[in-house]
DNA sequence: TGCCACATCTCCAACGTTGTACTGTGACTC
DNA sequence: GAGTCACAGTACAACGTTGGAGATGTGGCA
C-alpha cells in the first residue's frame, strides 16, 4: 500500500496536519520540526495523493489542452510548447483531440473530465463566435487559443493574423511577383485563420494598388498536406497563371510545393511560395520553406500563465486579449532569383 | 457550485448510494428507479467528481503516456493512436515528455503524478535493460513500449524490428542494389531500435552471402531530420560509394534524401532509399518514401487493452510480450528504375 | 402460515487531504 | 503581574464518492 501522511506523521512524531503544513509551505513551523518531517517523507518515500488533494482543495494540478489533431504538426508543436510551459508551473496536461469538429469540441468542454482539471486551454476549429454562450457557461477557468472567437467570455491568446499575412504577401510582392495565389481559403469565413489571412493578403495588394482577383483565392478545405497537394493539382489543371503562392499554413504549402515540382515548375524560379506557422519541417524541405513564425513559445507561455492566474484568483479581471509577436522567416522558397 | 450526488438523490427521491449504483451499472435496480435517477441526472446536469471517485475507489480513469518528444512525428502519431484507443475505453491520457533522457524518464515514473493515474504506457529511449529493477518497484500498472527492455517486469508491446529491417534491406537488395548504407547506427547498442535494425540489415546481407562492411553502417545520434541531413552530408564529403540507404527511421531518411537531392543525386535512380515507421509525411515527400509500417494502430490498441486488463485485475498473468505485425510499404523512393 | 430467498434499496464508514478553529507556550508591554 | 500577542502545533470536520453490511419488502414454496 502507498504511504500516507498518517504514517509520515507517526514517523516524525507530529500530527497529520503538521505534515500537511510542511508540504504546503505554511510559514509557522520550527525549522527543526520541518526537518524531521522532511526526513520522514524522504525515508518513507511519501508521495501526496493527488486525488485526495483534489477532492479537498478543489485543485488537481492538471489542465486540459483541447486541440483538433496531434498528427497535425502545428498542433503537435503547440502541444509540446504548452507542456513545457505547464511543466514550469508544475502542471500536468491532459490532451483531448476533437478532430476540429464543433460538436465534439463542445462535448469535451461539457464532459465529466472538465471536473477533474483546474483549467482548460481551448484551441478550436469548429466552435465559433456564435457559440460564445455555450462556452460562457463553463465554470472551469479557460483560455481560448486561435482565431475562432474574439472578445469572447474568456482570456484569449492569438497572433496578429492579418498583419502577418499582409507581411507574407508583401514579401512576395517585394520579389516582383504579381499573380499571387491566396492558398487555403474557406469560403464565407470572415473570422478564423482563413478569413483573417485572406484579409491580410487583400490589404497587402491594396497597399500596392493591385486589384484583388477572386479567382486567385484558392479554397483548401482541411489544411493537411494532402489537401494542399490536391488543391494545387486542380489549379494546375485549370491553367490558372500565377508566380507566387501565399499559403495559409505550412502543411498545405508543402503539399502544393510537391505538386508544383512534379509538374516541372521550379521553386522559387517559376513560383515563389511562403507558408505560415514555421513548423519544424519547413527547415528541411527542398527547397526550405519561407514562413511566418507565429510566436508559438510566447503563445504557449502566455496562455499557461494566464490560465494559472485565473485558477489562482477565481475572481480576476475581465477577459483579456493577447496577441503574440510574429516574425517573417525568409528561406529558399522565396529567394531572389531572376524571374 | 457543482451538482453532487446528494442533490441528484434528493431530486430523484432515493439515497445517494442508489444514484451511485445507477451510475456504476449495479444490476439490482428497478427499471423505474433507474429511469428516475437518470432523469434527475440529466435535469441537473450532474457530472461525477473524478477526484472523489479516484480517492474512494482508487481509480481515476486517467492513464499516463510517457514519450520522449511530441515534436517527433513518430511519437506524435503514436500518441494520437494511443489516445484514440484510450477514448474507446473511456480513459483520459496525460502525456509526459522525457526528452529521451534516462534520468527524466525515471523521475517521471517515480513522481507524484503516478499516484493519480491508473496506469502507465512507458515509451523510453534512455532507460534500458539494466534499469529493470528501477522499473519493477513501481506499483502502478504498466505497459512498456519500444525496444529498450525485453522480458522486463511488465507487459511489453513492440514490433518485429529485426525481421522488418531485414525485409527493408532485402527490398533494396531485390532491386539489385549492393552497397547499402545502414543509416542510423548507435555504436555499441545491441538492444534498442538501432541495434535491432542493424541486426536485421546484417541478416539480410548474410542471407545473400554479402559480407558486412562496417564502414557502410553510419552513425546518426538523434533520429531527427536535421541529424539525418548532417550525417548524409558527412557521408557525401567522405566520398563513400553507395547505391541504397536503409534508414532506421523516416525522419533521418527524409533529411538524408534532401541532402542527396541537393547534391544532384537522383532518387531512386542513383540512390534508392527506404525508411522506417510510415509517418504521414512519407506519403507526401518528393519522391514519396518507401518505409516499414510498424503496425502503429495495433500497437496502440494492444497496449491500451493490456494496460486496462492490468488495471482491472491487479493480480494478472505474468508479464506478456506482444509483437505487432509489420508491413513493407513500397513507394517511389525504391521504384524499379535502370541503375 | 411460517420461513426462506431474493431483489431492491439504505446506512455507515472510509478513502487522504486541507480549512477552520482552537490550545498551549513563551516573550513582551505597561 | 496581568494582559496581549505571535508562534507552533493540534483536533475535528469536511470534500464527494463507493464498498460492505444491513434493512426492508415481496413472492414462492413447503
Amino acid at each position: 500500500m502507498a504511504v500516507t501522511m498518517r504514517e509520515v506523521a507517526a514517523a516524525a512524531g507530529v500530527s497529520i496536519k503538521t505534515v500537511s503544513n510542511v508540504i504546503n509551505d505554511y510559514p509557522a513551523i520550527r525549522p527543526a520540526t520541518r526537518e524531521r518531517v522532511l526526513a520522514a517523507i524522504r525515508e518513507l518515500g511519501y508521495q501526496p495523493n493527488l486525488s485526495a488533494r483534489g477532492l479537498r482543495s478543489g485543485r488537481t494540478g492538471v489542465i486540459s489542452l483541447i486541440i483538433p489533431d496531434l498528427k497535425n504538426a502545428y498542433f503537435a508543436e503547440l502541444a509540446d510548447a504548452v507542456m513545457r510551459a505547464a511543466a514550469k508551473e508544475r502542471l500536468a496536461v491532459i490532451i483531448e483531440q476533437s478532430g476540429g469538429d464543433r460538436d465534439v469540441e463542445l462535448e469535451i468542454l461539457h464532459g465529466p473530465r472538465m471536473r477533474m482539471v483546474d483549467g482548460v486551454l481551448y484551441s478550436v476549429l469548429g466552435v465559433g463566435q456564435e457559440d460564445t454562450a455555450l462556452i460562457a457557461d463553463v465554470p472551469t477557468p479557460m483560455v481560448l487559443l486561435g482565431e475562432r472567437i474574439f472578445n469572447g467570455p474568456a482570456d484569449h491568446v492569438t497572433m496578429r493574423n492579418v498583419e502577418a499575412a499582409q507581411a507574407a504577401t508583401e514579401h512576395l510582392l517585394s520579389l516582383g511577383r504579381r499573380r499571387l495565389l491566396a492558398f487555403g481559403r474557406h469560403p464565407h469565413e470572415k473570422v478564423g485563420s482563413a478569413g483573417l489571412r485572406l484579409k491580410g493578403y487583400q490589404r497587402a495588394l491594396e497597399a500596392r494598388g493591385i486589384p484583388y482577383d477572386e479567382s486567385l483565392a484558392i479554397e483548401v478545405r482541411r489544411w493537411h498536406r494532402s489537401d494542399g497537394a490536391e488543391a494545387m493539382r486542380k489549379v494546375l489543371t485549370s491553367g490558372l497563371e500565377f508566380d507566387g503562392v501565399m499559403a495559409f499554413n505550412d502543411s498545405i504549402a508543402l503539399g502544393a510545393m510537391r505538386v508544383l515540382q512534379e509538374a516541372g515548375l521550379r521553386i522559387p524560379g517559376d513560383v515563389a511560395i511562403i507558408g505560415f506557422d514555421d513548423i519544424d519541417e519547413t527547415r528541411y524541405s527542398l527547397p526550405t520553406l519561407s514562413t511566418i513564425d507565429p510566436g508559438r513559445e510566447e503563445i504557449a507561455e502566455t496562455a499557461v500563465r494566464m490560465l494559472q492566474e485565473r485558477i489562482k484568483a477565481d475572481d480576476g479581471p475581465p477577459p483579456r486579449e493577447f496577441e503574440a509577436v510574429f516574425r517573417l522567416v525568409a528561406r529558399e522558397s522565396t529567394d531572389t532569383v531572376p524571374h
